[in-house]
DNA sequence: AAGGTAAGTGTATGTTTTACACATTTGAAG
DNA sequence: CTTCAAATGTGTAAAACATACACTTACCTT
């Protein structure tokens, strides 16, 4: 029954970037394996061992800064992923061991969803680790590991969160206008909306105000500007 | 960067019983550390170290299978929980060491929340492990660990998902009359329910269907039961 | 000055949610 | 066999919410 357990523990970041030309997500190319010229190194989600003396929060934003520099990025863990036999493919397993010094071993991941507005920070992350790009999200190959299964599972987790829990903020700019709103909610969710009733949702929504400023440089009627203010209740 | 990395990963059940006297949690009681008398063993959510070659949710039943003769429950993973300092009280360290024959490392652990008809089963679990026992949710002490956090976390998942997952009915008998169901959904939501109100919901829901039974033996109207039939699509 | 572009706004209709009270069916007791 | 106690089962009106839908406004460009 206590059969000596040996298995590591991982970090996996699905981080989502949004501008007005869509909703992306940030990948990253495996470097090394140079040896074997042919393997076409396919692209996977920042992620990596956890350290021995950090959180699972900690490690997802230490990992995220390392691999892409990206930093202070809203990071929600979402799902534990454990099977035995994710890490199956072969040249997963050559990747991992050229990259860590360790022996075959079963890695077991936690998920992170993460967001951030593109047009904000205009993150064109430090091309660190052999290339990070913004995906995007439709147009994402395979993947190394089992990680097209937990983009898509973080993707359904930000469907599901994003009504509930006052996190569509985060892949806006501060400033933003209900148009903006509006359309990453339809992206998102992936249907349309109507434009009345969409406003007259927000008016109800106390932690989205308007603020003295208008749109400029605008060719066309400047739309007011909107901010998140976390309710200090 | 590649520190050596050696930490554990467990799995911890929180099992919700249901029945017409309230909700419980399935506990056990910490055998063996009999060498220290005055330390009062706390009780614990059941869960131990995965295997190598299982996946989590395996995990979760096996080790819920192992300590509390448990079959077959309704297990969902709803968040891993690796504080570095999850098990910083010393008593539980020592414990610990006392049941594994490890050294002193790093535990995660994956929580899962379970859900059982208390009646249905009437499962008495067999008094395996020093003690396994239905302890009232909210007379539940002072736990092992971060359980009570564990404990914590796992309920408000429960309410959560409630009413969006067709769960409740892995917490009543195969065979239950509206008013049970009602009730069930006032003691986990907290809060009182129209009984017309609901039953004009119940009515929408194509997958609660009633059968050509009533109750017998009770001194008042008999009521109609009703089973869960999940959607065959 | 005219034309293009996206912003901003109200109302009528249908649907959903809420609040609320009494007759019915059984077993037990006299 | 009548009465009592106990919990079941049922409808309606009012309020809140969701949906569908079209034109005027403000700014920039030419």
């Amino acid at each position: 029954m206590s059969a000596t357990q040996s298995l590591h523990l991982s970090v996996d970041c699905v981080v989502f970037g949004y501008n007005d030309s869509g909703l992306k997500v940030l990948l990253i190319n495996q470097k090394g394996l140079s040896t074997s010229p042919q393997t076409t190194p396919r692209s996977q989600l920042p992620g990596d061992l956890i350290l021995m003396n950090e959180g699972l929060d900690q490690a997802a934003q230490r990992v995220l800064f390392e691999l892409t520099q990206l930093e202070g990025v809203y990071l929600k863990q979402f799902k534990a992923f454990g099977d035995p036999n994710r890490v199956k493919d072969l040249k997963d397993r050559a990747w991992l061991q050229s990259v860590r010094n360790l022996p075959d071993q079963r890695v077991v991941t936690v998920g992170y969803y993460g967001l951030v507005s593109l047009q904000d920070y205009e993150p064109r992350p430090s091309s660190f680790a052999g290339g990070v790009q913004w995906s995007e999200l439709n147009e994402v190959g395979p993947l190394a590991f089992d990680h097209n299964s937990i983009l898509d599972e973080a993707f359904e987790t930000l469907q599901e969160q994003l009504e509930s829990q006052h996190i569509s903020f985060e892949l806006l700019p501060k400033k933003f206008t209900l148009t903006q709103l509006q359309a990453l909610y339809e992206i998102v969710l992936n249907k349309k909306l109507d434009k009345r009733n969409f406003r007259k949702n927000v008016k109800k929504m106390s932690h989205v105000v308007p603020l003295d400023e208008k749109q400029t440089g605008v060719m066309h009627k400047p739309a007011q500007l909107f901010s998140y203010e976390p309710q200090k209740d």
